[in-house]
DNA sequence: TTGAAAGCGCTAACAG
DNA sequence: CTGTTAGCGCTTTCAA
């Protein structure tokens, strides 16, 4: 059976497509008879007509469409939303967007990957990039006319929108907060360090927060490697080989921690009673884990809900101006921390 | 800066549209002349050509795009991705479908949604939907002629194409592992036990597990709510108000087992010390957690490639023809179990 | 080997 | 209040 086009519903009703099309979306004017309207929307139903999108979209240059990048920042990992942080976020674009109407285009992209394509190509009506850095990439898509919301990134550009949170202070929040249990002797687990990245902000923080309370930032209390599961059980045993010079750790993603926890059972080792360690992010995750983290809270959920509104409200604006939201963080206590005493 | 079309890059090389569009496609009927073929080809890079999609699917019919679908089951569940299961399965259809150059359409549904209109709407080439029942909203699908692959649905209808996992069987073996431990009273832990949905095979499989050995299906072994970790926690207490009549527990998914794991310490009980539970999935976190759940193992990552790849297949082939494909299942021995002797 | 031209299904001036 | 019509950017016959 062919589907209706709106020609298709023009004739069955008797009138013409622009007349159909109006009273299909409501246009401010609304110049239309009640009795054509509803001629024209019984017509509709009966041929059980659906819009195209596509030609919608192509003429009225709107697509109802919010692309969503995820740069793999991590190499060969192609697995993104197992990071539970990446799906609480994905799930909260996409409820928001889904109640304003509005689709999305979900990509991962590798890091060399050019970010205009898919976007230009597909007409979306913005678009949101998680934890993106710096670069060429970025750059190309200021040729285009459509907002742009960074979430989790440190790039500094007008031109884009940027929705993150303060993570030095959050770091820091995590590192005094150790100290105030008695630790003197920090780890400081994270993925890797990048010029203007999260875990630069939050490795900062850390140095910040032991300098202040005079305590040293020493070498083999540093731990680098990639944000995974993997990588904690990596640090873990490290943790162990070299000596286990430490009594707490502060730990800058969940899904790290979750692998740190495991990599310490696998030797013996207990949280907290081991190590103790506070970390970062707040997945739905690290409430469900044996020990429950003390950990960094972010509302994620409202990350992902102001992005979207973000660039929804961005792309009704007609002027282009730059916002930037920086969400609260606080330490929610859970049980992964112990007062230490000499 | 306007953005380049064809047409511009048609002038700029000196050629007509359709030869640019030729070159561009690299039609078949290769019939361009490779002088020109290079003059075209520079003509785009010089004006920073990119092809507009949208457009492209207006005429040719093929967006490359795959609508994926989530209906939220669990009413009141915004937060799909957040069960590791879709997570995880997100990440390979995803992932597959990139590297064939396809985008994902995403949409969470609410039940009583119409699947119809955001398929049609958009022109995409195919759809894949995670574990949806029988309904009118399936039925309309078929008027388009649009590959739909089932996953993990038990809807029986040779419209669709399917993959899947014997559920039954998976929980028989879960069930059995159990009673092989010498565990006789066993819990059954699941979400809710639609007709026609995975729980309700899980249960079957259960049931015959347990009456094969000879065993009673009681009453009060019986546990079932909703898929999520919430759930979990709550049979935990349920089970302890019962009496803790069981020594072991089949749980039919991961994210449940996490609740029921933390539901169980909040009452100071352990797993196994004082239940034995076979979980269900195998995400990736169950390696994580503690203890690391014994666990039916599905390969996921295989479910969401084998989702994409049944799709694409379909979508070009000419004739439409059913495909099932069924994916196998084995137990994984990690520390969720104990031995049980009277 | 290439070009002209007719759409794809819809929106949005502009007329009437 | 409603209809005509010119595109949106691209593909694809059909001719040349």
């Amino acid at each position: 059976m062919k589907r209706a086009g709106i020609k298709d519903v023009a004739k069955e009703a008797g009138v013409s497509v622009s007349t159909v099309s109006y009273v299909l979306n409501r246009t401010p004017t609304e110049t239309i008879s009640p009795e054509t309207s509803r001629r024209v929307l019984e017509a509709a139903k009966r041929l059980n007509y659906v819009p195209n999108l596509n030609a919608r979209s192509l003429s009225s240059r709107r697509s109802n469409l919010i692309g969503v990048l995820i740069p793999q920042t991590e190499p060969g990992r192609e697995l993104v939303f197992s990071n539970p942080f990446y799906g609480d976020l994905l799930s909260s674009i996409e409820y928001t967007a889904r109640q304003r109407g509005y689709h999305l285009l979900l990509s991962g992209t590798q890091e060399d990957q050019s970010y205009l394509s898919i976007a230009r190509n597909r007409g979306v009506d913005g678009i949101i990039i998680i934890g993106t850095y710096p670069g060429e990439n970025l750059n190309e898509l200021k040729q285009m006319d459509i907002p742009v919301v960074l979430v989790d990134s440190y790039v500094k550009d007008e031109y884009f929108h940027t929705i993150g949170i303060e993570d030095k202070e959050g770091a820091k929040l995590a590192t005094r907060y150790l100290i105030e249990k008695g630790h003197r002797r920090i780890a400081f687990i994270s993925g890797s360090i990048r010029e203007n990245g999260v875990n630069m902000k939050r490795w900062q923080g850390y140095c910040e927060a032991m300098t202040e309370a005079g305590l040293p930032v020493e070498e083999d209390a540093i731990y680098s490697g990639t944000v995974d599961y993997e990588y904690g059980a990596i640090a873990a045993h490290e943790f162990v080989e070299r000596g286990r010079r430490q009594s707490a750790a502060f730990v800058t993603a969940d899904i790290i921690t979750m692998g740190v926890i495991k990599g310490l059972m696998e030797q013996g080792l207990r949280v907290p009673r081991d190590l103790s360690v506070v970390s970062f992010d707040d997945v739905n995750l690290s409430q469900m884990a044996y020990p429950a983290f003390t950990t960094v809270h972010q509302d994620i959920a409202e990350k992902g809900r102001q992005a979207v509104l973000l660039a929804l409200d961005a792309a009704s604006r007609k002027e282009r101006r730059h916002t930037e939201c920086i969400l609260p963080l606080s330490i929610v206590e859970r049980d992964s921390v112990m007062e230490w005493r000499e």
